[in-house]
DNA sequence: AAAAAATAGTTAGTACAACAACTATTATTG
DNA sequence: CAATAATAGTTGTTGTACTAACTATTTTTT
């Protein structure tokens, strides 16, 4: 099977044509690469949209929730879930907030720290290989295009 | 609360910086903001996954579960259960393939055939937005980008 | 300071996504 | 042509995602 599909792109104006599937396609298949890579690491146990939120608590420490929500895109009910799961298996810890009673801080464990460790070369193992061949020009285009597209949807 | 992260590209090195996190949150923006351009419809409800079968059907004809499943990048316990739903809401036909009895064969209903005349325009009004302001050499270097790193991958 | 509004997080329900393991056919090959 | 392999689809389990409706706390407004 494949990925994603004709969603936001298909057969009616020509720019779709160009972009639209594609983009979709591509990104199911990085996250699909991605995440098959670290099934063949079963002692890491960290799934693709887990090794997001452990790598914003290494790289910023402790975060409410609603912080996790926007660094990582996800919405709150999400994010409840997945650090459930986090907490029950040891990866982070969830505390009351003294300042703000509404508010948890989460932070890593020992054990999310070395997962994250783990994970880190493999991540960039899997950059080079996705982005083998390209310039940085072409992938400043991307950039700049993707930008343009997220702004536009943001209003 | 956002989209997407970290997950495939963050502070490591510079390309990914440039383009791994942008790639997924504006995909996951496109997503986010078609399906709830769609919920404003609660008469055609289709979801923005449901349409991409619309579309396929209403472009090929009958399909079986694996076409269906190539073409939009999806595996099969996905279509089984997506055709599931959308025959049960009468959107699609399920009949046994005579010439290959492992096979089914899909097809549009008349209800189906409506919601998808129905969404055709809606998806064209989304589309200019999210592209306006775009050259199409954006879109192609885009586009060129997105292909080198699905050739990249699909290896 | 009381009423109203915003914020942080949870729960419930539905939909999609991936792997694994399975049945039933059809195609291959030995 | 019988054994084997490949194909098409299903079911179970786990994880992610979005809406909606909700509780409990701040914060803002009056």
């Amino acid at each position: 099977m494949g990925m994603s599909g004709t969603l936001i792109g298909s057969t009616f104006s020509k720019k779709t044509e160009v972009s639209g599937i594609t983009l979709e396609r591509t990104v199911k298949l990085m996250r699909l690469t991605f995440s098959r890579i670290l099934l063949q690491y079963p002692e890491i146990d960290v799934t693709i949209d887990q090794w997001v939120i452990l790598q914003l608590l290494a790289q910023k420490g402790v975060l409410s929730q609603y912080e996790i929500g926007e660094l990582s895109f996800k919405d709150a009910p999400t994010i409840t879930r997945m650090i459930d799961l986090m907490v029950a298996k040891n990866y982070v810890t969830r505390e009351p907030d003294d300042q703000d009673k509404r508010r948890f801080k989460i932070s890593l464990t020992p054990d999310g720290r070395s997962r994250y460790d783990m994970i880190k070369p493999i991540v960039q193992a899997f950059r080079s290989r996705a982005y083998d061949g390209l310039s940085q020009n072409d992938l400043h285009v991307m950039d700049k295009t993707l930008h343009k597209i997220f702004d536009n949807l943001s209003k």
